[in-house]
DNA sequence: CGTGAGCTTGACTTGTTTCAACCAACGTGG
DNA sequence: CCACGTTGGTTGAAACAAGTCAAGCTCACG
């Protein structure tokens, strides 16, 4: 195996520097393969465009590797529910490597570069790397919790709790993979990306963002987001 | 391998009615295993009684044989979210079996005769038969897809399209399981239940239910409910 | 220069919660 | 056997959080 295959695949510096995910699992099965078992193809999208449809059948696993992108489900009626933020490093959902039909729709927020694996043939590198398993079942049931926790905020919580919730957390996820520091985040999300991820309406938002904003919590400028006041941030989320 | 011990494992005929399941497929492997590999332990709980601790630690693995359970979390204010009714053949959380640290209460609804596995014999049994890995990720994936849909209904449906989703979902998987026939159904479900699983008060799931009733949709008496209306019902809960 | 996407704000409506009272069924202990 | 507390369910009135509707603003873009 020639290095330039790894270094083709390892040149998504971002996915790199998240650790826990998959991305870099799947990177380490293409290290030990023959380049011809794991053969990524690069894309980029511009920002709002679909990476793909509900119901679709998907011969490919997406990973995002830079850019933020959601992942939603809509119903008949319009309505939507972002389910979640994808930022780099985030595989779309594991389970499109075991089952081909997507079960929600991707959306890029802002301009996406993803790779995409054929899941036949990152099937097949998983059987030859058995080891790579327990990895995939991790970031499996690491969703499943993420998925859970959304549950919990969207039932059983006010308004300024989940979108205190929801920016604290990102804050978090990006801070993770390094593109966060102090309390400074890229924050590329309109307010209807935040309607749709917290079950709220866009004019309701509006009204608890300007609350923040008033309160001194947080201030957003330019496609950023800084937080002022994480104490008092993480005492509307009820943080542990 | 005596018959006796296959029949200790199996006597779980509810388990076994469900095909779907991992309870199955952990049989296959105290089948194929020596006895000793795979020794699980029944135990009875009577109603109302918590099977375990939101993080507590677990050596064990739980999978329901008879009677229902909730899982759920709490939040330290004492607002609860039901994240999934536990039906015969159910595992209690296939994220027990690699991390022992409960990520929610379970708690049964009516009296509960449960099995539990040692998750180090589980683990080790799926070692040795790693056809199986496939099979959890299945079911864990099935768990992933149940919470986003879980989402959806909490962010996004009224309150009379969750309350007739959880009922026809249920009715569902009883059905699956051989439970249900016809629209009837074992309902021991608490209207507490209900509302702590579509986040509703207490209050106003006693309204959308007496609504019910006087629109004819459903019949509760005794611990059991039928639906006489199905597709009225199946209307107001928007059903693809 | 017009158009559309995104945000803000105010007035009003609605779905759901809160509070409270009350009833029925049930088990328990005196 | 009755008195009693507990659990579960119902109903109505009032309060409140969030939704709807509508207008107006800014800004980017063709």
């Amino acid at each position: 195996m020639q290095l330039s295959d790894v270094g083709a695949v390892t040149s998504c510096d971002a996915c790199l520097a998240y650790e826990l995910n998959l991305c870099r699992a799947i990177v380490q099965v293409a290290k030990v393969s023959s380049a011809a078992v794991l053969q990524p193809s690069e894309r980029t999208i511009p920002a709002r465009r679909l990476i793909c449809r509900e119901r679709e059948l998907l011969e490919v696993v997406p990973i995002i590797c830079q850019g933020w992108a959601a992942s939603a489900v809509t119903l008949p009626d319009g309505r939507r529910q972002i389910l979640s933020f994808l930022l780099p490093g985030d595989i779309v959902s594991t389970a499109v490597i075991f089952d081909p039909v997507s079960p929600c729709s991707v959306e890029s927020i802002t301009e996406v570069h993803y790779r995409t694996f054929k899941h036949t043939e990152v099937k097949a590198a998983l059987l030859k790397h058995p080891g790579l398993f327990d990895r995939i079942l991790k970031v499996c049931m690491d969703e499943k919790a993420r998925a859970d926790h959304l549950a919990v905020d969207l039932g059983r919580r006010a308004a300024d709790e989940r979108i205190s919730r929801l920016i604290l957390n990102l804050l978090e996820r990006l801070a993770q993979r390094g593109l966060a520091r102090d309390h400074l985040m890229d924050f590329p999300l309109r307010q209807h990306h935040i309607a749709d991820a917290t079950g709220l309406t866009v004019v309701h938002v509006s009204k608890v963002l300007s609350e923040f904003r008033r309160a001194g919590l947080i201030e957003i400028n330019d496609r950023s987001l800084t937080i002022s006041d994480i104490a008092g941030l993480r005492r509307i989320a009820n943080l542990a």
